[in-house]
RNA sequence: GGCCCCGUGGUGUAGUGGCCUAACACAUCGCCCUGUCACGGCGAAGAUCACGGGUUCGAAUCCCGUCGGGGUCGCCA
């Protein structure tokens, strides 16, 4: 070994024994007689002094020593002086007396800067990456995400769960998300499909008998990305037979609540999760996906505004939509600008009208002490001060408020005002940093209409089951019949989503042609798993959160870059291979391949 | 595919029509320095202002296009 012991473990109790490490220079001081060098190995920092008194060859060696260097030190552990301990480093109560000094690698200089935490490019980050990795928050990023892993493996396993492995090599399946395609050379023209999710495969596991399956698994959506989405990312896949959602939703629980409580105590949860239907998470904020760190409710006030004179109102009325408004609390000193601000924000997400603003005076007080001369609103012509008042005391607003009223229809209305108390929130910073405000939303409709294609579309996937009372309305309506589907959302993030699923071959047939396949298509694309449902399959659910997010919010990064070793840019590209790349033309011809349009 | 933002020495920024022969910090290179830890001091080198075109007497700065990066809507069973 190059070794025997690491930097960050080395303290006062080690004292005058010998050491031997090696690492990367973090940093050099050259003080002329004597030089300074941190060096740094997975573990942390440790100070080297090298005194040419004590050790010329290494003093005429650390004199040529720049950053990032790789170097192996013998020394002895000593006890720094007095008055020069350093209180910021964990080691910083001793020091490796250098006795000698080795240059294991020489190493360029670093196109930016790995002993800081300062801004870089993302497009450096990626295309730097080994350098970038280096960095103490990506090493402690990267640490979380085992700690997490092997938490995760280590609670299932003793809850009895098995760990399998499902190929990434299997079949394109039509719904869902475009797929990575992988050409086969033993059937050219042929292709296989990345798994968007192993979803069928852990099924026929259940029917295979195995009861409690999980999985570290990877998925591939050729879709594009976000801030919080990656083409490749990592689910915690997990599936269980005999079982109803309440089990799933409480085994996720205790799963989560356990993991935070062990790998960052210093997050606060919310216990139990808070659960709403999708209905009321719609309502209520706007979003199946709320933040809870903070209030700041969606609240009907259609009816207290129905007599009032005001074109947008007497016309949402009429269309039968509704008016709905948040509060912006401390908001009334917002400027001219900021209201705009916030027009804008409302529509751009479609609330036609845009939105209409109360100012309720520019001080704190109670609503009793408001006086009308307080009141900044377009709608002032409109409304009198008691109506202003009635609303304000119906959605608990105060003095020194701001109330944000849409009108319009009710999906529209409570998506402008979801997008908008994320808004307020955020500008105002309501946000607890410490508070992962995790919840299970349920009670999603099976079926979304997709008015482009004309078509039913599975708003979970095609095996989530109906909710057994709504099966009689598959026929009639299908738009109503709810599923037996779940998501655990935290912070704004979905962090997963699972569902019981359809264990009849029967029932999961019906759902398929009212997707619109035929029977033939049926048997062509779904032919696998109907032959295991009607071979015996027990009932089963399961959920499926992603690790990258979970990582995310736990290391408290907004992007899901900084918590994967090797993420891709928005295009999905990756400019540390430069992939994807052309490819020899031997390949192709091996696969039964021309390109069209090359370049 | 749409919309928005960004691109200035190696890095991060300043400069937003003439003060630019492009400023500052860090990094780099050289010299000095025995207690620093974001060491310090002195000095040096380093930028066709992403690329291409245009407007203008004059463009880092304004306009168009291309490329690259980021955010977002659509999309993500």
């Amino acid at each position: 070994m190059f070794k025997n012991i690491k930097c960050n473990s080395l303290s006062a109790s080690n004292v005058d024994s010998s050491v031997l490490l090696a690492g990367w220079v973090h940093r050099r001081r050259d003080h002329g007689q004597l030089i300074f060098i941190d060096l740094r190995d997975d573990s942390g920092l440790v100070q080297i002094v090298v005194d040419p008194d004590k050790s010329p060859e290494s003093y005429k060696l650390a004199s040529d020593i720049r950053n990032e260097w790789v170097i192996q030190i013998s020394g002895i552990v000593k006890i720094r002086p007095e008055g020069t301990r350093n209180t910021q480093l964990q080691t910083g109560d001793i020091e490796i007396e250098t006795t000698e000094l080795k240059i294991l690698n020489e190493a360029t200089t670093p196109p930016f800067p790995v002993n800081d935490n300062s801004e870089i490019d993302d497009y450096l980050k990626l295309r730097f990456r080994p350098i970038y990795l280096r960095r103490q928050k990506m090493a402690s990023n990267l640490k979380l995400r085992h700690k997490i892993v092997k938490f995760i493996r280590d609670f299932l396993s003793a809850k009895e769960f098995l760990e399998i492995e499902t190929p990434l090599l299997i079949k394109s399946t039509p719904e869902g998300a475009r797929d990575y395609l992988v050409p086969s050379r033993v059937y050219p023209g042929s292709f296989f499909a990345l798994p968007q999710s192993p979803q069928q495969l852990k099924q026929i596991l259940m029917v295979a008998g195995i009861e409690k399956y999980f999985q570290i698994a990877r998925c591939f959506r050729d879709e594009d990305l976000r801030a919080d989405r990656q083409p490749e990312f990592t689910q915690l896949d997990l599936e269980m037979s005999f079982v109803e959602q309440e089990d799933i939703l409480n085994l996720t629980e205790e799963l989560i609540t356990e993991l935070v409580n062990s790998i960052d105590p210093s997050k606060k949860l919310i216990t139990p999760f808070p659960r709403f239907t999708y209905e009321d998470a719609m309502e209520k904020y706007g979003t199946d996906k709320p933040d809870l760190r903070y209030g700041i409710e969606l609240i009907n006030v259609t009816e207290i505004l129905e007599n009032v004179e005001f074109d947008i109102i007497t016309k949402t009325i009429k269309d039968n939509g509704v008016i709905k408004g948040i509060v912006a609390p401390k908001c009334g000193t917002y400027t001219r600008r900021q209201l705009d601000n916030l027009q804008d924000i409302a529509r751009t997400q479609g609330a036609v009208a845009g939105v209409m603003t109360i100012v309720l005076g520019s001080d704190e007080c109670e609503l009793e002490k408001l006086k009308p001369e307080d009141i900044k609103s377009p709608l002032s012509k409109h409304l009198s001060f008691e109506i202003i008042k009635k609303l304000a005391k119906e959605m608990n607003a105060k003095g020194g408020d701001l109330i944000l009223l849409i009108a319009d229809n009710n999906e529209k209305t409570n998506n402008a005002l979801g997008i908008l108390r994320q808004h307020i929130a955020s500008a105002n910073n309501l946000a607890d940093g410490n508070l992962l405000a995790m919840a299970f939303i349920t009670d999603f409709p099976l079926l979304d209409w997709d008015e482009t294609n004309k078509r039913w579309t599975s708003s979970h996937h095609p095996f989530t089951a109906p909710k057994y009372q709504d099966l009689e309305l598959l026929d009639s309506n299908p738009g109503k019949v709810m599923s037996e589907a779940y998501d655990l959302v935290c912070n704004n993030y979905e962090l997963g989503s699972g569902s019981i699923r359809i264990h009849q071959r029967k029932l999961q047939e019906k759902i398929l042609s009212i997707l619109g396949y035929n029977q033939d298509e049926i048997v062509d694309r779904f032919g696998h798993l109907l032959e295991s449902l009607e071979s015996g399959a027990p009932p089963h659910g399961g959920i499926a959160p992603g690790i990258d997010r979970i990582v995310m919010v736990l290391a408290g990064e907004d992007n899901l870059r900084e918590v994967i070793a090797f993420p891709k840019t928005q295009n999905s590209s990756d400019p540390l291979f430069g992939s994807p790349s052309e490819i020899d033309p031997v390949q192709l011809e091996e696969l039964g391949l021309t390109i069209k349009n090359q370049k």
